[in-house]
DNA sequence: CGGGTTTGACCAGCGC
DNA sequence: GCGCTGGTCAAACCCG
């Protein structure tokens, strides 16, 4: 095809990986503080995964007290006591979680592999595992269970969707031991959710796990029938959608999925139109993106994912699809359960390594946009110098069974937002050199030189997602990445320490 | 001929 | 209730 539009050609692409610079992991508020100005003082922010304690890196140092050196001294070391405190609890808290998190994920697995045959049909779609991803509980719930639980529902179509979400059931049943009291509602307000969301949510991360693309370990049930289009109508945060934006002159970031287009509109606001895709790769996959080119900068490609592939996925496009799913998640896990301001005061700002979320009311679903822009134009230099020794603490694969996936948050193209439609104001990053335990420098080299590699974006993110998955989980421990937090909108990680467009699109863009 | 794209129409949600 | 907008459908068209 000679469209000019689109198509899946894999066109040369370049993709900007830049590393985060700092991260705050509670940043709630204060992120902002921090990076604005000195000060030294705000407690909420801990940065946990960072090591903060790391003295030389100078965190917050930058708080450019006149005080003479000792009284700076001083300050920066009671705030690393606190911090270090903050951590530990934090890390323990993380511990827990991820141990309760595996357990009901072995239970779940146990149970599905008993209930599940090894592929159900599309309508309860049990199809298991996207590539390693595991999302085979469907199966099991979906089949009754499933669809019992649906909570919205009045039309058994919109509920295929919710069926997924709600499919769940097996994480909620998960979830129920821990018995959260997810009322969703209620715990709005509780920073409970901060604390990883771990108890806190299960519910919203089944869901958002669900919805997000081969998710790991959420089913996938959505169904294969047409979905009603306006489910959304049901649902508060009918799904998470994952947005990527990288720059790329192409029209199209090939993720190593197989899409159809069946629509294209001009959507107010953006003078490029909006691109409409479904996963063909297996009949009735629920997934679809939108891709567009971001309005303020069109070398920007927006692509924007929701749903959860039922059907196995080629390598290339796995660690995407766990590193969408599981952002996917952390989003839902905090916003569905309580509201995007949990999400964006507490849960995600609180997570180690997230920078910042957006939250905007207005917005019908989360999104957690990851940013692979960066601002650089080149991602190759990044793996040649990183200016400063930026990590990346992204676990990906959260939604994997392992323990990490709240670490997500603190991915540094992670920026979640639900549709932010408010300006995020420029993003004043502080880099911090850190350094980590884990090599961060490696790290970013690792990505950014199998990115640079592989003419393929898809395959180099993918191969990017990956290997940094690897290292994380050598020493996740939270070596420091940076990210920046802005305290009102949004998250922006940017590795340059440049401010990352605001955009209200929500977008996986791709260079 | 099959598969994918294009594009206008249709539908639903939302705000006024 | 009306209009706007986003999202989807489906016939027509294109290409290999």
């Amino acid at each position: 095809m000679d469209n000019p539009h689109q198509h899946q050609q894999q066109h040369p692409r370049e993709l900007t990986l830049l590393p985060v610079k700092e991260v705050d992991f509670f940043a709630s508020s204060s992120a902002a503080d921090q990076q604005d100005g000195p000060q030294p003082h705000h407690h909420p922010s801990v940065n946990t995964g960072l090591n903060l304690t790391c003295t030389t890196t100078g965190i917050s140092t930058s708080t450019g007290s006149p005080n003479p050196e000792s009284d700076e001294k001083k300050m920066v070391e009671s705030e690393l006591r606190r911090l270090q405190e903050e951590n530990r609890k934090l890390r323990s808290m993380v511990d827990q979680i991820a141990k309760s998190y595996s357990q009901l994920q072995a239970q779940l697995l146990l149970a599905l592999q008993k209930q599940n045959p090894p592929i159900h049909h599309q309508n309860n779609i049990g199809v298991k595992s996207n590539n390693g991803m595991i999302s085979g509980e469907k199966g099991a719930e979906g089949d009754g269970r499933a669809k019992v639980e649906m909570k919205n529902n009045n039309d058994d179509e919109k509920k295929e969707r919710e069926v997924s979400a709600s499919n769940n059931n097996a994480d909620e049943v998960m979830s129920k031991k821990h018995d959260d009291d997810d009322n969703d509602e209620e715990e709005e307000d509780h920073l409970t959710k901060l604390h990883l969301g771990k108890q806190v949510d299960e519910d919203a991360l089944e869901r958002s796990s669900s919805q997000s693309w081969g998710s790991c370990k959420t089913p996938n049930l959505e169904e294969p029938n047409k979905l009603p289009p306006s489910s959304s109508a049901d649902l508060p945060f009918r799904k998470a959608r994952v947005s990527v934006r990288a720059r790329s002159e192409a029209p199209l970031i090939s993720d190593g999925c197989q899409w159809r287009k069946y629509g294209q509109k001009m959507a107010k606001g953006n003078p490029s139109p909006r691109a409409y895709y479904r996963c063909t790769m297996a009949a009735g996959c629920p997934v679809r993106k939108q891709v567009q080119r971001c309005a303020e900068d069109t070398t920007v490609l927006i692509t924007t994912y929701e749903g959860n592939h039922n059907h196995p996925l080629p390598p290339a496009a796995t660690a995407m699809a766990n590193t969408t799913s599981a952002a996917a998640a952390m989003l839902l896990s905090g916003s569905t359960s309580s509201s995007k301001e949990a999400l964006t005061g507490g849960y995600l700002s609180s997570m180690p390594y997230t920078s910042m979320a957006t939250l905007s009311a207005s917005a019908p679903f989360p999104t957690i946009t990851l940013d692979l822009t960066h601002n650089h134009p080149n991602a190759l230099q990044l793996h040649r110098v990183p200016p400063s020794p930026v990590t990346f603490p992204l676990p990906l694969h959260a939604l994997a069974p392992t323990p990490h996936h709240h670490q997500l948050l603190g991915h540094p193209f992670l920026i979640s937002h639900h549709h932010q439609h408010k300006l995020m104001p420029p993003l004043v990053h502080r880099q911090q050199p850190q350094p980590s335990n884990n090599n961060p420098s490696s790290m970013v080299e690792t990505v950014s030189a199998a990115i640079a590699s592989d003419p393929n974006f898809t395959a180099a993110v993918a191969a990017a997602l990956s290997s940094i998955i690897g290292a994380q989980r050598g020493g996740d421990g939270g070596s420091g990445s940076a990210a920046m937090i802005h305290p009102n909108n949004g998250i922006s990680v940017s590795p340059n320490g440049s401010p990352q467009l605001p955009q209200s699109c929500t977008t996986y863009s791709t260079n």
